[in-house]
RNA sequence: GGGCGGUUAGCUCAGUUGGUUAGAGCGGGUGCCUUACAAGCACUAGGUCGGGGGUUCGAGUCCCUCACUGCCCA
């Protein structure tokens, strides 16, 4: 046994290597399905999110590790805090990204094209390259060790997700909010489908303003028109002047004859000149033409007007006008073309640079075409008038709050949703045309018969797909099992719904939050309580509270982008420090409303933090050994140590006679435990408001700053074994094995590869079976599981200030780093001193001190420091460098003259001292008080050097 | 054009409802291979809080204004 423990407490190379312990833990995580939550295991308290699915296309790139970082933080620590957290994953079918990719594939292979393959072929292509690649992603993440429900694994097109669909577009169907109709959308001519608003961006180029002359009908002159586009002069059906513009007073009403509009030989159409107030005068000449089927501007004025909407492109954006001689080219090529004839007809009259807002599809690239089509619509405003309700109604909290205004601004001018995608990769809308009389007949199957004429052998399913944003947008209930059956909630629904939180980045706000949060307030008030009562608006929302992340930004700056080549890959940064210390980079730098410059030195930064707590464990491991050695078994958590269950002696400052003697505890170990409830509180109070950076600097901090830096070093001197009384040594060996398994349970959240492995090595260091098959099912610490003790963090403080004033002497005095020296104290508190000697041995271990002596007199000058409580002095015989002493005096005392001479203006001030409150005044007294008595001892000193 | 942010140490960023002498990490300087850790330890320098004005007993924090800068929407 102890050969096996021996090999145990071994078991912790020399150095961290994240490597070596991290794929480990992740597969084992997944293959003990430890964060499997079915819904009968759902506690009192459930805690749920949704992850925000990724294309299935999709590789992980830090804005992922950031999103599932915060994530994985926050479940870890709500099922830390005996909560049954339940996040679910899935990835999204993505429909133009993954039929493009496909599509990409296909044309490197030199394969067939989609067309050519045919729409069976081809979505069966893509379904296999799914089984195949679309597991990349999710691969990925169980390697961050996200600790999602995996057993609810979701696929947007899976079956039941799919029904759910359906579903949800019938009944929008059914309550008229869906409807279908010609109108000019954005097309994109590369896809060749239709997309939303949403999916185009603008970019700012700078093209070409063409002024063309249009000749008057009849009689003599002409009109000039100003266009960016004069290749879709060939569908124009009017020239707009505003009414106000005198220039044209006289020409509205008349007609102007088309230029290269004849087709087949035949004559050039003529169109009217008429008055809108679109047309700015300012703008051009004043004077636009109008081509309602391909610009929206121009169809609202043709709608107004009534006026034909003739088409001259067709789905790849080429000319298409039989009879024409531009037919079948490209729109740019017509564009040239026609430029060039008109110049040579004399009718080009200008061509100026022209800066303009050109819209580009989000996933082609290619320049949007608007174009009138078919398209099918969601009837927004019922819709969004529910999710601004949501929201106002405090339903829904964003964080950070300015988002609010953001999704505000956009919920009052929303559009209507265009929803149908000319793909083949989706889900396909359920409605069937009639060839026979034309009527639509939507349905949850394929209905046996027209709606309208009964037809039974015309039916034609539409071809159109919905847009993967409809799917996506139903997730937060369908995933538990929507639509219900039988009239009440699923148990799902039950147990989870609405979900408690969403985290996500703010590119996908209105793609994504804003949908589930109109499709989620509409479908879900119709969705009884479990109790049978009506749903209230605060119950239908799909998420009580959404936490909006920053982007991760190159370190410098910039955005990545694989054109600058500046793209960090997460997998290749994990590589080289290991997923914890990514993971902490990303918590410590998430700090709201900010983006994050990630930054190489940071990372490193907090592998060397890992790398720190791997030695503290090693140190420990190495102390239980000779513990053991000495005959004691530590036991972990067995028992409550006297320190942890109360304070001593609460109102003792310091001085406590009994300090080291036998029995007591040690005043470290009082300190280290009340540090541990301070630094507990603070996580507790930083993670429920999102400040994952504050949460992981104060765990930062007491570990490295107050665990490692001052109780390691000081419990050094207190494990003495194998003494004649060595019950202090026993309870601080048995402090620092339990203040360090709480630390650990601290971390866990944010590195748990490197804890978990830990944990498990410091139960078989201690020779006991680990109490839960990983750190993250146990409890998180509470302030309230250790005692806060003022008096111990007090005299602790004063312990180091006593050491860092010791060191700071020796530094200055050059005493050799390996030389004891004697010191002196002196204190108006009789308690100082008597805490420097109580720990004489402390201050010999931490700064080289000698013997320690009380000084009846107070002390200054040479060799000497000074700080409110106490002055100390190093006795060593050195050689003075005078200048540079007086250097240090005369700064230290300016800055003290500073300090003075503000808080005695202050003081000074009536006004001040009658409205200020007492203890800001009283504050202000006390700091006066003490800057003048150091500025004293600084004077003094200064003297005594030149005397 | 409309809207929302940002500007604090050499760099990257914190800084709660206005309150006592503005913090951290990295980087810099000096000295240490101190038996957990050189991926470490100790000590240390470094800031007119973008400019100007205002409110207040008191402003990095609130208001106005200017400059620079980023993002979203049209």
């Amino acid at each position: 046994m102890s050969e096996d423990r021996q090999e145990q407490s071994n078991e912790l190379a020399k150095a961290y290597d994240p490597s070596a312990i991290e794929e480990k833990w992740a597969a084992y995580w997944v293959k003990e399905r430890l964060f499997d939550t079915p819904v009968e295991s759902v506690g009192a308290k459930a805690f749920t999110m949704l992850l925000p699915p990724p294309n299935v296309t999709g590789r992980l790139h830090m804005g992922h590790m950031l999103n599932q970082t915060e994530m994985d933080i926050l479940t870890r620590w709500h099922r830390m805090l005996g909560e049954t957290a339940l996040w679910v994953p899935g990835t999204d079918h993505a429909g133009i990204a993954t039929q493009m990719m496909v599509e990409k594939q296909l044309a490197a292979e030199g394969k067939t094209s989609r067309v050519e393959l045919g729409r069976e072929a081809f979505t069966e292509r893509v379904w296999a390259w799914k089984r195949q690649y679309g597991g990349a992603i999710t691969d990925q993440m169980r390697r961050l060790g996200a600790s999602v429900d995996w057993s609810r694994e979701y696929f947007t097109m899976d079956e039941d997700l799919s029904g759910a669909v359906v579903e949800a577009f019938v009944r929008l169907w059914e309550q008229g909010l869906v409807y279908r109709g010609a109108y000019i959308v954005n097309w994109d001519p590369v896809m060749g489908t239709a997309v939303s608003d949403l999916e185009v961006v603008h970019e700012e180029r700078v093209g070409k303003l063409y002024f063309v002359r249009y000749p008057l009908a009849e009689g003599e002159g002409s009109i000039t028109i100003a266009t960016t586009r004069p290749e879709t002069m060939l569908g124009d059906v009017a020239v707009v002047v505003n009414p106000t513009d005198e220039r044209y007073t006289a020409l509205v009403g008349r007609q102007v004859r088309l230029p290269l509009s004849a087709v087949s030989g035949g004559q050039e159409r003529v169109i009217p000149i008429l008055a809108d107030e679109w047309a700015q005068p300012e703008f051009g000449t004043g004077a636009v033409k109008v081509t309602p089927a391909h610009d929206p501007n121009d169809f609202a004025i043709g709608q107004r007007h009534g006026l034909p909407s003739p088409s001259i492109f067709d789905a790849q954006a080429r000319v298409s006008l039989a009879g024409s001689k531009y037919d079948g080219m490209d729109r740019y090529a017509a564009r040239e073309a026609i430029v060039a004839d008109l110049d040579a007809l004399g009718l080009l009259v200008e061509v100026k640079d022209h800066g303009m807002s050109v819209g580009l599809s989000q996933r082609s690239g290619s320049v949007i075409e608007p174009r009138l089509s078919d398209q099918w619509f969601i009837k927004i405003q019922p819709l969004a008038d529910k999710a601004i309700a949501a929201v106002k109604g405090g339903h829904i909290r964003f964080t950070p709050e300015m988002y609010e205004k953001t999704y505000f601004e956009w919920m009052g001018n929303i559009h209507d949703w265009c929803i149908s995608r000319q793909l083949w990769w989706g889900h396909r809308i359920p409605a069937w045309h009639c060839v026979l009389c034309g009527t639509i007949t939507v349905a949850r199957t394929e209905p046996e018969a027209c709606s309208f004429c009964g037809s039974t052998i015309d039916l034609v399913q539409e071809t159109d797909v919905l847009d993967t944003w409809f799917s996506s947008g139903l997730l937060p209930f369908t995933v538990f099992g929507w639509p219900e059956t039988g009239g009440g909630p699923t148990a799902d629904m039950r147990a989870f719904y609405p979900t408690d939180l969403l985290v996500t980045g703010f590119d996908i706000l209105f793609f994504w939050v804003a949908r589930m949060i109109m499709l989620g307030t509409h479908f879900m008030l119709d969705v009884p309580m479990p109790d049978g009562s009506a749903r209230t608006l605060a119950e239908a929302v799909p998420f009580r509270e959404v936490y909006i992340h920053a982007l991760v930004r190159a370190a410098d700056r910039q955005k990545m982008s694989k054109t600058k080549g500046n793209v960090i890959d997460p997998i290749d940064i994990i590589g080289r420090f290991g997923t914890d210390a990514v993971r902490f980079t990303l918590a410590s730098m998430a700090s709201p409303g900010t983006d994050i410059a990630f930054s190489e030195a940071r990372t490193e930064g907090y592998r060397a933090f890992a790398n720190k707590i791997w030695n503290a464990a090693r140190f420990l491991f190495m102390n239980v050994e000779r513990g053991r050695e000495a005959g004691y078994a530590v036991a972990l958590g067995s028992q409550v140590s006297e320190a942890r269950s109360s304070p001593q002696r609460a109102s003792s400052l310091a001085g406590d006679p009994e300090l080291g003697a036998p029995g007591s505890v040690p005043l470290e170990t009082r300190w280290i435990y009340s540090r541990l409830s301070a630094v507990a509180a603070e996580v507790e109070r930083a993670l429920a408001v999102y400040r994952f950076d504050e949460a992981a600097g104060a765990v930062y901090q007491f570990f490295w700053g107050e665990f490692c830096d001052w109780y390691l070093e000081l419990v050094k001197v207190r494990l003495e074994f194998g003494r004649e009384d060595d019950t202090v040594a026993r309870l601080t060996l048995e402090a620092l094995v339990e203040v360090y398994e709480a630390a650990l349970r601290l971390l866990s959240p944010f590195m748990p590869f490197l804890t978990e492995e830990i944990w498990h090595a410091l139960y078989a260091a201690v020779g006991q079976e680990a109490p839960a098959k990983s750190i993250a099912l146990t409890r998180f610490p509470l302030a309230a599981d250790f005692a806060r003790d003022e008096a111990a963090e007090a005299s602790l403080s004063l312990l180091q200030e006593l050491i860092v004033s010791v060191r700071a002497l020796r530094k200055e005095m050059s005493v050799p780093e390996k030389e004891p020296a004697p010191m002196l104290v002196y204190s108006r508190d009789i308690r100082v001193v008597e805490l420097a000697i109580a720990n004489a041995d402390t201050l010999a271990k931490m700064a080289r001190v000698s013997s320690v002596s009380a000084s009846a007199e107070a002390l200054s000058g040479s060799g000497s420091k000074s700080t409110v409580s106490f002055d100390v002095r190093v006795m060593y015989e050195r050689v003075i460098d005078v200048p540079a002493e007086r250097e240090r005096l005369t700064k230290e005392m300016a800055k003290l003259e500073k300090g003075l001479l503000a808080s005695q203006r202050q003081l000074g001030n009536d006004a001040f001292m009658a409205k200020a409150p007492a203890h800001i005044v009283e504050g202000l007294k006390k700091q006066a008080a003490e800057t003048g008595m150091l500025y004293e001892k600084a004077r003094a000193a200064l003297l005594e050097l030149e005397a």
